[in-house]
DNA sequence: GGCGACCGAATGATCATTCAATTTACTGAT
DNA sequence: ATCAGTAAATTGAATGATCATTCGGTCGCC
């Protein structure tokens, strides 16, 4: 259903042909799910579960900036190497169809992420801003890159995405 | 249209509503549109065209900095004014309905803002790094700063966009 | 009287959702 | 092992809505 969403859109994507590509009746997913909606629902938090998980893989015990490095890499390796998973957050999760809510239960699911920056800000490693506009500064960057590249503007090449982190960790980085 | 679509989204929007809102009916709309997805993209073109001049507008003669900061600013207050030209762009101006076809034609809109960059980085204002690049990363920087707004994950205080700027310049500024 | 703007009921599709009927999976009794 | 009994899973045709789009006709202006 992601890859038929995606592709589509929301509305241009009937439950007929979902169920034809799940090899089910449509019934069953209504035996499954409440409504169209609640499908849509369960795939957006399946996929914030992934951020959690993903972005913190592979962390090296070192300096923060390096570890801060492999995080942003972790994300973008992750949007590039699933981009229905991108095109979904990006394009389809909207209101009215993801609601605040939803968006709220999924919050504790990057919460260590969110943990990780909290400690770089008192180790002085990071600026001392609001942790929101430092999550959401770092997390858009990422998405700046992953959009340049799936929209064929830039190669992002190994150069090209040390650039970019590079630019990203200077907007969050502490400041003597 | 604008309005409707964006607080109910494209497909919840029957082409009934908008003909009633506009106090017109639905056979006048056809009368001057091929058919629904070429008023959204219409609307689409509008609103980028909206940017080209907003974003230039009250510069300052003086240094680089100073025009990046009203720039950024004049972008971020345009977006928290017009509410649903941001809901729009980031939530509705989505493929398939926006084709890539339809972002190219929008492109000469903001020539001058492209313009802009490239002489900061003759100038060794501006990183010398790939011009996509940084129009990207300010922009996506100024959509991170609205978002946490429009969220009321932060109340954007002067201050709050004094820092978001602050960390924006700090990814796009030259570095020695 | 002719032409373009405007109207809105009618048309033909498309869908989400329902539900009665059917199949499958599992239980424990023999 | 076999089987009757039963609960859960699955089916997909039918239902009832909703819409985008059409087009025959009206209206007002030159």
């Amino acid at each position: 259903m992601l890859e038929l969403v995606v592709k589509q859109g929301v509305h241009a994507t009937p439950m007929s042909q979902v169920a034809k590509e799940a090899n089910v009746a449509v019934g069953t997913i209504y035996h499954y799910f409440e409504n169209k909606n609640e499908v849509i629902q369960e795939l957006y938090k399946m996929i914030v579960k992934d951020y959690g998980v993903v972005l913190m893989a592979n962390l090296p015990e070192e300096d923060f900036k390096a570890q801060f490095e492999i995080m942003w890499t972790n994300l973008y390796s992750y949007f590039i190497g699933n981009p229905l998973a991108f095109k979904f957050v990006e394009y389809v999760a909207a209101p009215p169809i993801i609601s605040k809510e939803i968006v709220k239960q999924s919050v504790p699911y990057i919460a260590n992420i969110r943990d990780f920056f909290l400690k770089g800000i008192e180790e002085k490693q990071i600026r001392n801003v609001p942790i929101r506009l430092i999550l959401q500064m770092a997390f858009g960057s990422v998405i700046s890159a992953v959009r340049l590249k799936f929209n064929e503007e830039l190669e992002m090449t190994k150069e090209e995405i040390d650039l970019a982190i590079e630019m990203s960790w200077d907007a969050v980085c502490y400041k003597n």
